[in-house]
DNA sequence: CCAGACAAGAGACGGACCGTCTCTAATGAG
DNA sequence: CTCATTAGAGACGGTCCGTCTCTTGTCTGG
């Protein structure tokens, strides 16, 4: 029953290995994913792992980012402002959804500084999202500094890193209508 | 060289292992604390441990708590909204930098659900601060909502997740000073 | 087309730690 | 004083780590 098929090598091994790794975080979970598990559902050594990864929080990294799409690629255009940021807090949610809570608390536990990496990214596409707002004349230019610029996503963010459960609909319409909005229509805070 | 001295019990025993948890945590970090060392310092054997915690995450959290005064204690009273609120801030950034970032990490990633455990508790607090703001007449009375009330905690402490760093003092300052007072000063969001 | 470099597949290895179990002796309760 | 309890100490089987070895398929340069 040696199905001594071919030999996989370089990229095509690669992919199949992340493959494997993504369907053992289903599987395990983040806590519970071991290598050699990994190894044997991609039925491979654990050797060829650790040629290419040194350890498992990089191997995890390395599954989620072949697998995430990145956001910043089309930032939402609905016309208006606050379909645009509801829009990218919904993408954001279901990105969340995705990854599985579990992963990324894993992550976050293992690897030093995964902000930058996975998290940055959002505060460009509000950027994007409050300029072309203030071009249409919705809010006046320069209304928000950092802070109230990525202050949707942060919020966003931290209810999902409390809760780890699916944020409902509700919860993104609330951080919008009751803080987002109010802050950049009715008056900005300091520009700093 | 063998001190046989007395044979701790209860509450003593229980203590001591609290205490070289706690000192353990702070040597080792908390992804590589493990039981035996626990046991080895405390200069007891597993069984005592499992016989009291189930697991690491149990034992760590009896330490964690042991160790941390509650906030909620005493609710600081400045005499004015801006002072009270930088007051509850300053101390939630420092009683997170006695637990220790990594050691909230690795809690957070096994143990479910800790965000009622820990967290909850400032809600209480920023509730009686801005009652007693509308009660000088700093703020229409119920000018904020649940997500407003707790805004300033919830920003800090996602800025503290992410971080892993000490929290300048400028930053609450910001989110003060930037998003929360404005909020309840110019317009209140919609109470819901 | 061939030889040799390279890396995949497979598994053994020592080590760390898990969680359980056993045995003894100290200790507090009645 | 007697006895139930449980601390102290360590052995145990098991899992997984990360490294190492060995064979063998596959690609590449001459």
């Amino acid at each position: 029953m040696n199905e001594r098929a071919v030999r996989r090598r370089g990229p095509e091994l690669e992919a199949a290995i992340l493959d494997a790794t993504w369907e053992e975080l289903g599987a395990a979970g983040y806590m519970n994913l071991t290598m050699e598990a990994v190894a044997d559902r991609a039925r491979t050594g654990k050797q060829v792992l650790y040629r290419r990864w040194h350890n498992r929080a990089e191997l995890v990294l390395a599954a989620v980012r072949s697998r995430v799409v990145s956001i910043s690629d089309d930032v939402p255009d609905t016309g208006e402002l606050r379909g645009d940021v509801l829009a990218v807090l919904g993408r954001m949610a279901r990105r969340y959804h995705d990854i599985g809570p579990d992963v990324l608390h894993g992550l976050m536990a293992e690897v030093r500084d995964i902000g930058p990496e996975f998290f940055s990214a959002m505060a460009d596409v509000m950027e994007t999202i409050l300029q072309r707002a203030a071009g249409r004349g919705e809010i006046p230019s320069g209304a928000a500094g950092r802070r109230i610029t990525t202050l949707p996503v942060d919020l966003l963010r931290h209810e999902m890193l409390l809760t780890s459960g699916p944020v409902p609909e509700s919860t993104l319409v609330e951080i919008v209508d009751d803080v987002f909005l109010p802050l950049v229509t009715c008056r900005a805070g300091r520009p700093r």
